[in-house]
DNA sequence: GATGTTTCGTAACAATGTTTTGAATTGATC
DNA sequence: GATCAATTCAAAACATTGTTACGAAACATC
């Protein structure tokens, strides 16, 4: 029989993990199929066998950068205050794409050509809607946000995501105060307009 | 003396009616300088020496877009509602988005690693903020809404470009109906919830 | 008509996504 | 132990695209 098979479900993972880190450090700029294969400390062609083509290795990017905002979401400890488990959704969200702008990029915006989110991103957006309907239905059933819990959400994600797009671009302000506090002021308000039913 | 030039600023402005005219009938994908050169029957070279490289290309495409969208927001006339006012500029906004799609993709995500916004998005979008600057401006005097004008366009902006984003890949709801619902349901509520001072 | 200057587009170059191709490895077989 | 066949691997080739070098073409001047 054959010689051993390297390009392994673990070489994948490894080379992932490359990715994500080559992606953070080097930017989108950097992120060649052959510089990932030298980071990675593998062969291009492998990378090509692991991934399919440079969309489907970004796609996996994306993926990983969802799974992370998801399980940083999952991991705010709720409280008795609805809205406020709300709020802190979205400072979860701030925080997120201040730690991780490059993949914020990758997520929200679409920096590779190649890569077309969407279909993909709605399997990926998926879990975190699902966590912010959640959270939504909480409020509605407590009486504090009045509407459509789907419409709430996707309005939700609407909003956050052009902040995180516009702070990404610094574009939403020039000191870190203002930032902060256009943030705050979009999300309390338009939960604020929220809390009665649409007219 | 030499011979007569061909390279004139009324070559660039054809030059770039192409560029909008291709991108938006072939997508990003089709949008390369030699495409473009065969588009507007000239040469590689002489795009390059009209717009720099790619990115100054996009940059144009980027200028041209907002510009239009600048005056298609300024062509709305005003009524003494201001706030139905602010309203319809959400429609404009919507409406623009959704008759160039691509021009939107250029504009709000970022199809081309190699022009990055970031600063030029300033002097961009300086306009059409301006513009909604100037509307909020009118909101606030009436006192239906409340808070600082640059905080309130800042945010307002976000919140569109946010829903013009999903709204372009597709993510914003299956029917046109639930889309429109959303849009509508977002800014109204937004600006429900700017009618009083945060607190 | 020759000359020199400037302009133009073809053709070359560099980088990157992608695939071909032949060498290397390993177990089976004699 | 040598040979073979199957399979895996990566170097090198290919295609496309951004970019530029360079020789040819054009036109005023003499």
């Amino acid at each position: 029989m054959p010689r051993a098979k390297q390009r392994t479900p673990e070489l994948r993972d490894r080379v992932l993990a490359s990715a994500l880190e080559l992606l953070a450090r080097d930017g989108v700029g950097a992120f060649t199929t052959r510089g990932l294969a030298r980071a990675a400390d593998t062969s291009t062609p492998a990378v090509y066998e692991l991934f399919g083509d440079k969309a489907g290795l970004v796609r996996e990017v994306f993926f990983a950068g969802f799974r992370l905002l998801r399980d940083r979401l999952a991991s705010l400890e709720q409280s008795e205050d609805p809205l406020a488990d709300l709020l802190a959704l979205g400072d979860g969200y701030r925080a997120f794409i201040r730690e991780n702008p490059v993949l914020a990029e990758v997520m929200f915006s679409r920096p590779f050509g190649d890569f077309d989110p969407s279909e993909a991103e709605r399997r990926a957006g998926a879990d975190v809607r699902e966590l912010i309907v959640a959270r939504v239905r909480r409020c509605v059933r407590d009486g504090v946000l009045a509407g459509d819990e789907l419409d709430i959400a996707h309005v939700l994600v609407a909003l956050m995501q052009g902040l995180a797009l516009a702070d990404n671009a610094h574009r939403l302000g020039r000191s870190r105060r203002s930032v902060e506090r256009r943030w705050d002021l979009a999300i309390r308000a338009l939960l604020d307009g929220l809390r009665v039913p649409p007219s």
